[in-house]
DNA sequence: ATGTCCCAACTTTTGGGA
């Protein structure tokens, strides 16, 4: 089983790009965030001429996350309390998957960023109470670098978003429901960047953070048999800022 | 580091968000 992970920032914009990365890359489930776009314009056709089912939670010009598969997709969960489009669940063939958005928090000291905490513990809560039978996997933008080897100049982001204490330990509560970050679980010395800024040439200069995590419960962590950052996708033209996150698991 | 990209709209440029 293929489960990727990808903020697509925008997927009218990067329809195309989508479309080709699926071709080439086969996965059976895809977990998407910042599609920006109402489920009226969900191109549920394109995806389905691929393979995938999919489930879409829209709200229009911001956010949006979405589920494709191509191993069943059924039980779809919908958001969290704050009904932004943010979160959405889904069992595909057996794995419970939830593809993430989560709050940006845009300064420490802005109603945004205690909302973003607050997001953070619902999922949490939400985690904390799920079914153990089922493998699981929590993905997605989670818009927080975990350590200090998860961006480029630790000293850069002091006083910022996505590398404070308050939300690293918010990380921290979720990975104490009992699940892994795999890719760092398989690449502990390795950054493993996933998102560097459009602006001042910051992925040449090789300016990124690892803020798209994928989380397996800790039961089947060990049917992992690849995690890794699809770099390349972030090269080309009209990229999204985000680079795709593959995770391959024997179940 | 803030040099870009994407969206909406009182749209052909600006402002908000990331």
């Amino acid at each position: 089983m293929r489960v990727v992970t990808w903020n697509v920032n925008s997927l009218n914009a990067r329809l195309a790009r989508v479309l080709e990365w699926l071709e080439a890359n086969e996965p059976d489930v895809a977990l998407l965030q910042e599609t920006k776009m109402r489920d009226d314009a969900f191109p549920v056709e394109a995806f389905a001429a691929l393979g995938y089912e999919s489930a879409h939670v829209g709200q229009g010009q911001w956010n949006g996350v979405a589920v494709l598969s191509r191993a069943g997709l059924a039980d779809v969960e919908r958001g969290l309390s704050d009904g932004e489009a943010r979160l959405v669940g889904a069992t595909c063939g057996g794995l419970r998957v939830y593809s993430c958005y989560v709050p940006n928090g845009r300064a420490l000291d802005d109603p945004h960023y205690a909302y973003k905490l607050r997001w953070l513990d619902e999922l949490r809560a939400l985690l904390a109470a799920r079914d153990r039978s089922a493998p699981v996997v929590v993905a997605g933008d989670f818009n927080v670098a975990p350590a200090d080897l998860d961006v480029w100049d630790p000293t850069a982001l002091a006083g910022m978003t996505h590398a404070s204490a308050p939300e690293r330990a918010a990380l921290d509560e979720i990975v104490a429901t009992g699940l892994v970050d795999v890719v760092r679980a398989r690449h502990p010395a390795e950054p493993c960047f996933t998102w560097w800024d459009y602006r001042g040439g910051a992925f040449h200069r090789g300016w990124g953070m690892r803020i798209d995590l994928v989380y397996v419960d800790a039961a089947h962590a060990e049917r992992v048999r690849a995690a890794f950052v699809d770099r390349d996708a972030r090269k080309g033209p009209k990229p999204s800022d985000h680079a795709p996150v593959v995770v391959d698991l024997d179940l």
